[in-house]
DNA sequence: TATAATAAATGTATTTTTTACATTTATTAT
DNA sequence: ATAATAAATGTAAAAAATACATTTATTATA
């Protein structure tokens, strides 16, 4: 099959830290492993980056594999590359993280692919080093959500001030002020209050909100810095 | 020599963006290339990563190599693998950037070598997509800057107020008020003023300090952002 | 030995940002 | 009518950032 031993060259991976905000709480998509290598184990969703491709397309490949969705927030990670991490392979892989907005047509495809959210708190063990790559990823988008509205790529297009601070609140795993919050917020300036209402968590009714990506751009571009 | 082509497996390249601070200018460190490929250009340092070692091995070899230096502050940048950025082989590229300490022995070095320091704004030509892993460094470290003290990695163990002031200002390319800078600096409580002056450039001579590291490693284990 | 030159060191008032905190509002179900 | 629920709102106090000018220590030289 292969000509060469699996250790005598290097193979590259790209394996995902895929983000979802869903009923309160951030999850990660997990996949349950139908073949060897590691069958019946959970990994991260991953392939082989082919020859032909650089590492962005083939996460963008098992990225829309997995979820159907293109043109998603997606950044790189960094490169896992010990001699041993893969007693299979001389592999090295470059972890990225992708956050991403859960629907039901989302949920259908990762059903049918057997993979599945689990939330953030709970991660099983999963195989090789992809629980570290996990804590890597989190503590990464902490750290950018501090100074980036990431947040956004993780809510439905149009989304109430409240579900976006519960969002925070679950990336900083703490409690944020509802006033403090909304008045920092609406101070940047880059989302649109809409006409309608979201009744699905009170009576009231929280308004809707979409973010103003072009204003964002506008303001990125001129160097501002998102202190969130 | 080479069972298969070139074209038909990976490489797995390091590329170092070393940083260093000299006469009030950041530098950067360029390699004129002795032997093909790339005879006579000028390349960033770099070397395959072999088997047998990690991606951060590599770089410390080759760091070491040119340098002399050990135990450096280098981090990793991003990864470069554009199915075409080589045209001699399948190869991908994680960079890497580091900040050091210039001192006459390291000058030798790099000398011997053939390698050179170069100011960052009259960065020439170099070879494949090394000029643009410099751009991308260079925003790197100056994001990585406003958050972390990197600044001390690039000077002498022993620096004055106004040095560290005037690598900032390299860093940012803008001036800063020396009140503020001062203040904000000595806020921080990482640095211990010595008993010492430097009267290098001025007759009354500057204090000398250095920098704190249990202090800020303590500071940091408890989630304190610099921002400078 | 007075003084000119040089860069280092210092303080304060003003503005801006962050934080802490409690009540009213809109709506639905009972 | 009212109880329940989450959403929306304002202000005062504290902390941080900014703008800004003078004095100090020293050496060289007139």
């Amino acid at each position: 099959m292969d000509l060469y031993n699996k250790k005598d060259k290097f193979y590259v991976a790209v394996d995902c830290i895929i983000f979802g905000f869903d009923a309160g709480k951030l999850k990660l998509l997990v996949f349950n492993r139908k073949i060897d290598p590691f069958k019946n184990s959970l990994s991260l969703i991953g392939s082989f980056v082919k020859i032909g491709e650089s590492v962005a397309d083939a996460s963008k490949r098992i990225l829309k594999e997995f979820t159907g969705l293109e043109n998603v927030y997606m950044k790189e990670l960094k490169t896992y590359s010990s001699v041993d991490r893969d007693p299979g392979y001389r592999c090295i892989s470059v972890a990225q993280y992708a956050l991403i907005r859960i629907n039901a047509n989302i949920k259908k495809i990762v059903e049918e692919k057997g993979a599945k959210w689990c939330e953030i708190d709970r991660v099983p063990k999963l195989i090789l080093d992809h629980n570290q790559m996990t804590t890597d990823a989190l503590n990464r988008i902490e750290q950018i959500a501090k100074h980036k509205p990431v947040g956004f790529e993780l809510l439905p297009k149009k989304f109430t001030i409240p579900k976006l601070q519960a969002l925070y609140e679950a990336i900083y795993r703490r409690k944020l002020d509802p006033r403090n919050f909304r008045k920092k917020i609406l101070s940047f300036d880059v989302i649109i209050k809409l006409d309608e209402k979201d009744r699905t968590s009170s009576k009231k009714g929280a308004y809707l909100y979409k973010f103003d990506h072009k204003r964002y751009k506008k303001l990125q571009e001129l160097g501002y810095d998102f202190e969130i």
